[in-house]
DNA sequence: GAGTGGTCTAGACCACCTT
DNA sequence: AGGTGGTCTAGACCACTCC
């Protein structure tokens, strides 16, 4: 029952109250709530007045809903660990590039579908790869699958003037993947500068992720430098923030 | 006006119009929405199902309601880089801690509140920390302040066995941070780990960072290891995903 | 005082899932 | 068939902001 003279407003009370009894293990991982019809009674209080409490919960990623069957406290998701070292120029040797390495190690069967485009660099290109906006780029768009399920999007761009006449421009870039490439034709990675942010997700990457409500993406701006300090391409990724995390080491001096 | 044939509910089509008109830019930043009421006329549907459609933009971080004044398209706050440099031992000889190191190089006049406590090691830090549940940890519970508004909150835990003693059990740890005196007794700091995160704030969270609805917050826990590869510290911070965004660079081998 | 968003009600009907 | 969540209505009153 809710206390109507506290000021608080009735959906809030009914929201502190469930999440209390979520976070206190009173309804465990996976279990089922009450229904809503159930609460209604409990609390004193309306239907609507309980979804809106019920959102609450679903936009913290508390709770997930599912029609016809109930609300369910939801299980943390495995995460999976994305270090550094899976830029190594000795893990490109084996593998096709960065995204398949991580997943031949775990066990996962990885696909990845590629669009391929050229572009003119739009103000945000032009400034992370150092050239004049409008300068044509090369654009690989890519949708990576852990066992079927959409697991990460990207987008890589590089001056067309790098790529041309390699297997960049290619769906299928051969072993070691699109840096590989880069150091055949004579460009050296000297490093690599990672921005990471976190946002909501568009509803586009909502449905393309299958993302629950209340799960922010995390985003990572990729920015790969020749050992001159060159900027030879850019990789913008998206995360379901609850299936990653990323690892970052270095050293401290 | 709302296709009723369609078979995508009204406030989805209210929302996805509204969406439309903020990225296309008719609606621009900082700008105010039409009224709720002007929208139930203009769409053809009741109140609740167009407060319905503005708790959905909302939620994604897109608009922000203020009582009584009106909705409001969200303009992009003004983005803080976090770079790994700020752990540098050159930046720590010349300063109090990162954080306050961070603060000054921004023009910010920074404060913060710090409660320090005594625990026993929960499994995570434990695990973190290398040492077996139970054992006693020093805890530094930090609340970071720029101008006065709260941007960072942070954790600290560190096996009490180091720190008896030192400055790290005091309120201030002096010149350089905790860090600086845990170099002073010895225990050399040979890497930092970070591992990053992203998820929707708890309530408490929402509050203590004033985060408008639909932002979520970036985790990151750091452990420092010294130059034989023991843990010394774990920190756990929680960053407002709105305001901040890291960096990191490594040399591509 | 007029306009804004915030809260709440008591229903109704639909779509989905389970038995 | 019966229970579940999903959508929607037509109101009502309140709290806040601004003039």
């Amino acid at each position: 029952m809710v206390d109507r003279r506290s000021g608080v407003p009735a959906f809030r009370q009914v929201a502190s109250d469930l999440r209390e009894k979520i976070t206190a293990g009173e309804y465990a991982p996976g279990e089922q709530l009450p229904s809503e019809r159930e609460l209604v009674d409990s609390y004193g209080v309306s239907r609507p007045t309980v979804r809106e409490a019920v959102n609450m919960l679903r936009a913290e990623g508390l709770v997930t809903s599912e029609h016809g069957r109930g609300v369910f406290v939801r299980p943390p998701a495995s995460i999976q660990r994305m270090s550094r070292a899976r830029l190594s120029r000795e893990a490109r040797e084996r593998n096709r590039g960065a995204f398949l390495a991580d997943a031949a190690a775990r066990g996962f069967t990885p696909s990845t579908s590629v669009k391929i485009r050229f572009e003119q660099a739009d103000q945000r290109a032009a400034a992370h790869l150092a050239i004049d906006e409008g300068t044509e780029i090369t654009v690989r768009d890519r949708v990576m699958r852990a066992d079927g399920l959409v697991v990460q999007l990207a987008v890589s761009r590089l001056p067309r003037e790098l790529t041309r006449g390699t297997a960049i421009e290619e769906v299928d870039t051969g072993a070691g993947g699109a840096y590989a490439r880069l150091e055949e034709s004579g460009h050296r990675l000297g490093s690599f500068v990672e921005h990471v942010g976190a946002r909501m997700p568009t509803p586009d990457e909502a449905t393309q992720l299958q993302l629950a409500e209340g799960v922010p993406v995390i985003t990572v701006t990729r920015v790969a430098y020749t050992e001159d300090g060159t900027p030879v391409e850019m990789n913008d990724m998206v995360l379901a923030a609850d299936r990653y995390e990323l690892s970052y080491e270095w050293p401290a001096d």
